[in-house]
RNA sequence: GCGCCCUUAGCUCAGUCGGUAGAGCACCGGCCUUUUAAGCCGUGGGUCCUGGGUUCGAGUCCCAGAGGGCGCACCA
């Protein structure tokens, strides 16, 4: 790409450039400053001053650095403001105070966008905005790409995935979003600490992707000449280290389905998987529950509903609870027998108007996300999920067609998967066997065995529950997102070709 | 993969019936000691996503392609 004669853009870089240029000649090089003792945030000084009058200021001294966002003059006096990562304050620069070289380099060569460190007092203007009266003040980075628009922000929402820096750098309620993310985030592994739970990481690089059903992205290590996947779970490792003896163990990780994408999915997602052992799916509800009303009081000062879309989620405990096929009884009228029948199960989701669907399991999935997810709005628990969806689940004593498993669904999104975990290897390579049949005939999505996971479980897994916990997804329902790549600092975006 | 929609100045957007492309902000120059998106005056700035086609004439109509958004499908 070249830059034409005459491009507006291009010149605009240019009168940065010289901008930098007399900086530099003035001995202000902003590139070649190494450090800046910040000793005060704006946030905090708002906070702070918040009673100090109009018209008063104070003999403090502090030094702030952000990025100048807007520039407003006035002859021999100047205003800024200044973001940085915590809010936004007033730097207000007069030729008495600041010297008047220095308020006319600022004026001619300080340009929107430019990263700032500020010394000075605190002062109330007349006006009532609290500034920072500038006594000196360092450009510490130089912007020469132009900024977009003060007023309307970074809109094109292509450009604020594929240049995020730009997003985040001007859009102050994107950055909250992100930095509510982490502060979930770590609130989740205390949460999880303060119970016992033991955090690990385990292989992203594995030969047989599996724990669930979705297609893994294919890659190949090249000395050992092997074909590789990246894990679409984390499943069966945490499983293994149960069976090593780590009785409460999570692993919080990215995972990857070579699947497509919208407001819900991205190919690289993560998980947050844990595994507690003697207990069994009912504690794991409990627990559940706990730790949404828990994450809901954090982002809302303490309250139980959560704004989201159109709608209020309410998460007081406990939580409502149906039965799987109770659900697609009230639902849609579906008896039990019809469903767990493959001809039968088939004719109602064609009747549906489903698409056909190449399995019996499909086909029952399909009828549950048809007739009742629609009905699933405030939190709730769906118990008792056929073994027939479940390969890796403990089936109910008293009634084996059926396992300990639940899905928590909000927002007519599910939430989580949770379930008591089979710990008998003789069902589960009966599963498995199954599973590869499947896999035989066609079905892409269904894994192939992992052996070694039967010789994990003869040696001994005491009853166990897990979990699996969306966590971008629970971050949208925390911070209010509808789309999850608002959640994701870089979701997959083709590649831009130059011509 | 299918359908609908979008792509015009650095940014945000107009652009009528097909008749030689506009605004606001930003930028640049000048004036200005209390501004809050926001003082006043003035100058400059375009690969109308790309490539074809129709037409005397295409930002506008047609075809193909690229990128994106939404929905459907896929996907626990």
């Amino acid at each position: 790409m070249k830059d034409q004669e005459g491009t507006r853009e291009a010149e605009l870089i240019a009168a940065r450039r010289a901008n930098l240029a007399a900086l530099r000649s003035m001995g202000a090089d902003p590139y070649v400053l190494t450090r800046f003792d910040v000793n005060a945030k704006a946030s905090e000084l708002q906070r702070r001053f918040a009673d100090l009058p109009a018209g008063e200021s104070l003999p403090e001294r502090f030094a702030l650095a952000g990025r100048v966002m807007l520039l407003r003059g006035q002859g021999n006096i100047a205003f800024a403001d200044l973001w940085d990562e915590s809010g936004k304050i007033q730097l207000f620069l007069k030729a008495d105070v600041v010297g008047k070289e220095p308020l006319k380099a600022f004026q001619h060569h300080v340009d929107r966008g430019d990263l700032l460190g500020a010394q000075g007092r605190i002062a109330r203007t007349k006006h009532g905005e609290l500034s920072l009266l500038v006594e000196r003040y360092d450009v510490l980075g130089k912007a020469l790409a132009p900024l977009p628009d003060k007023w309307h922000g970074l809109v094109d929402v292509e450009r604020r995935y594929r240049q995020r820096y730009l997003d985040l750098a001007v859009n102050p309620e994107v950055r909250q979003v992100f930095l509510m993310r982490s502060r979930i985030i770590a609130e989740l592994r205390r949460f999880l600490d303060a119970r016992d739970f033991v955090e690990v990481e385990t292989p992203v690089l594995i030969n047989i992707a599996g724990g669930a059903t979705a297609r893994p992205f294919q890659t190949h290590h090249n000395a050992l000449d092997l074909d590789l996947n990246l894990r679409i779970a984390t499943e069966l490792y945490l499983k293994r280290l149960v069976v090593g003896g780590i009785e409460r163990v999570y692993e919080i990780g990215r995972i990857f389905r070579n699947e497509g994408i919208d407001t819900k999915h991205n190919p690289e997602f993560t998980m947050m998987e844990l595994y507690a052992a003697y207990w069994s799916y009912e504690e794991m509800a409990q627990f559940t529950e706990e730790l949404y009303a828990h994450l809901v009081a954090l982002v809302t000062d303490g309250k139980s509903t959560l704004p989201f879309g159109d709608r209020v989620l309410d998460f007081q405990r406990p939580f409502a609870r149906v039965k799987y096929f109770d659900a697609l009884q009230e639902h849609g009228g579906y008896a039990r027998a019809d469903l767990l029948d493959a001809e039968r199960a088939l004719h109602i989701a064609q009747s549906l108007g489903l698409p056909k669907p190449p399995s019996h399991a499909h086909a029952l999935d399909k009828i549950f996300e048809a007739v009742v997810e629609p009905h699933l709005v405030d939190p709730t628990f769906v118990m008792d999920i056929p073994v027939l969806l479940s390969p890796l689940a403990k089936r109910r004593a008293d009634d084996p067609l059926l396992t300990e498993r639940f899905e928590l669904f909000i927002a007519n999104m599910e939430a989580c998967n949770a379930f008591s975990e089979l710990n008998d290897p003789d069902d589960q390579r009966g599963r498995f066997e199954e599973q590869a049949r499947d896999r035989d005939a066609g079905d892409a999505e269904a894994p192939p065995p992992d052996w070694d996971f039967i010789t994990a479980l003869e040696v001994g897994m005491p009853p166990t529950a897990g979990i699996g916990i969306g966590i971008d997804r629970l971050v949208m329902y925390l911070t209010n997102q509808q789309s999850i790549r608002d959640v994701i600092l870089f979701p997959l975006a083709r590649p831009i070709v130059e011509r």
